[in-house]
DNA sequence: TGCAATGATTGTTC
DNA sequence: GAACAATCATTGCA
């Protein structure tokens, strides 16, 4: 703009083609001034200034800069120029108006966290080696076994970070160079053209969005990369190991103890994780597919039903017998007598069936009476098989699941959270007392 | 290699 | 949010 006034000033009153310019033709009403009784005439000047810029293209080279230097020395080029100016700001704010003050895209802040958690943007804290260990433990793999899918995976996710990161460095450096470009263009066409430093900090503003969709879409591309790589390397399904015969044993064993009420409370889980080295979640998955698969299939598992009750059968007996020594030992004259936190061991044979009407709470603080209560169940089981439970059809009937209810559910399934587990320490809640 | 068993996931229901 | 039911994907065995 300084370079367009400097010219004004220096150069008033230059004739474009012969014709004369002194005098404002072609200039509005608020430019011209005083100017303009003859109206056919101004048309007829502006047509020739049209004219001369229209076809300043098919003129030899110095022909052109001479008449463009004419146009630029115009002694009313300033005021046309603000005229100008003043309708493309006019013009420009409706759109800046939309353009400005965009909220943060919620999908690229979206894609950002993802990034940054998969440790792909970001500092580099070991290329995904957390993720890779935290998937590891959720699929309940020893570890060892895994090390060497676990270091393909960092591996190829090393990989799609540095890819991300190149791709990244290379949009913002074109970025970069555009921008400095465009804007070196936009100010020597302000030279000529009404050009506000306002309006090329909206074109700035325009390209660095453009870019900024390009680095949106490669974002995108490296969260499928990724995605696709933790499926591949991490989906648990494909990684599923069997647990070991003593896990299975420790699970099957709570499971026919409790069969009345199989849902142990978030204490007995862990109690059952810690004895099976595997997860809460496991314990929960496992007994979600004992159950199903149990009620579906109730005959498939009668035998294996048995086995477990008997064999708790006779660890309840031994932990049992044991209980009625020590209460004996305890206290010789008062074998009935309820100590604090203790219960009844009656010393009858009906012991099983008094049991029955205790109620959970009176066990609590005994690490007997917790072990007790869940052994109740397996021997009212196998009290139940040698006891004319029977329907006479052979040594796999024997048991019949009491607690199922006629549509298939578990009766007393109402209270699962309050189960406990057979191995529990004191202080747990025990209200396995369906029965 | 086929198939049953089994651990995990997903969608639905309460 | 827990449980259920269906389903998937893998394992292990005959």
């Amino acid at each position: 703009m300084d370079d367009q006034s400097r010219m004004m000033q220096t150069h008033p009153g230059v004739s474009l083609a012969g014709h004369s310019v002194q005098g404002g033709m072609g200039l509005p009403p608020h430019v011209q001034g005083h100017e303009g009784a003859d109206g056919d005439g101004r048309k007829q000047d502006i047509g020739d200034i049209l004219h001369q810029i229209m076809t300043i293209t098919d003129q030899s080279l110095d022909e052109a800069q001479a008449k463009k230097h004419a146009l630029n020395c115009h002694r009313m080029k300033p005021a046309l120029f603000s005229v100008l100016c003043e309708i493309k700001e006019k013009t420009g704010l409706s759109i800046r108006g939309a353009q400005e003050e965009e909220p943060p895209d919620p999908q690229l802040m979206r894609l950002d966290n993802m990034l940054l958690a998969e440790g792909v943007s970001g500092p580099e804290k070991g290329g995904g080696a957390a993720a890779a260990a935290a998937a590891a433990a959720a699929s309940g793999g020893s570890g060892s076994d895994n090390t060497a899918e676990h270091s393909d995976y960092r591996a190829k996710l090393s990989q799609i970070r540095q890819i991300y990161h190149t791709e990244l460095e290379k949009y913002e450096q074109a970025c970069n160079e555009f921008t400095t470009h465009v804007m070196n263009l936009l100010r020597e066409q302000s030279r000529t053209r009404p050009i506000s430093p306002k309006e090329i900090e909206r074109m700035v503003s325009i390209i660095h969005r453009k870019f900024s969709s390009i680095q949106m879409q490669l974002k995108q591309s490296t969260c499928e990369a990724v995605m696709i790589l933790r499926s591949r390397f991490l989906d648990a399904r494909r990684k599923r190991r069997n647990f070991s015969k003593q896990a299975t044993e420790v699970l099957n064993e709570y499971f026919y103890s409790h069969l009345s009420n199989p849902y142990p409370s978030e204490e007995a889980k862990e109690e059952l994780a810690k004895k099976c080295s595997i997860t809460v979640s496991q314990v929960s998955n496992w007994f979600g597919n004992k159950r199903i698969r149990y009620k579906k299939n109730i005959g498939k598992f009668q035998e294996e039903a048995n086995l477990y009750a008997a064999k708790t059968a006779v660890n309840a007996a031994h932990a049992v017998a044991a209980a009625v020594q020590n209460s004996q030992a305890n206290s010789p004259t008062t074998p009935t007598s309820g100590s604090s936190g203790s219960f009844n061991l009656p010393n009858s044979g009906d012991m099983f069936m008094n049991m029955q009407n205790l109620n959970g709470d009176s066990y609590q603080g005994s690490q007997v009476g917790a072990n007790v209560q869940s052994q109740v169940d397996s021997l009212r089981h196998v009290i139940n098989q040698t006891g004319g439970y029977s329907d006479g059809l052979g040594g796999n009937s024997l048991y019949s699941p009491h607690s199922l209810s006629a549509n298939g559910g578990w009766q007393d399934a109402t209270t699962p959270s309050s189960v406990t587990s057979p191995t529990e320490g004191p202080g747990s809640v025990h209200s396995d007392t369906s029965n």
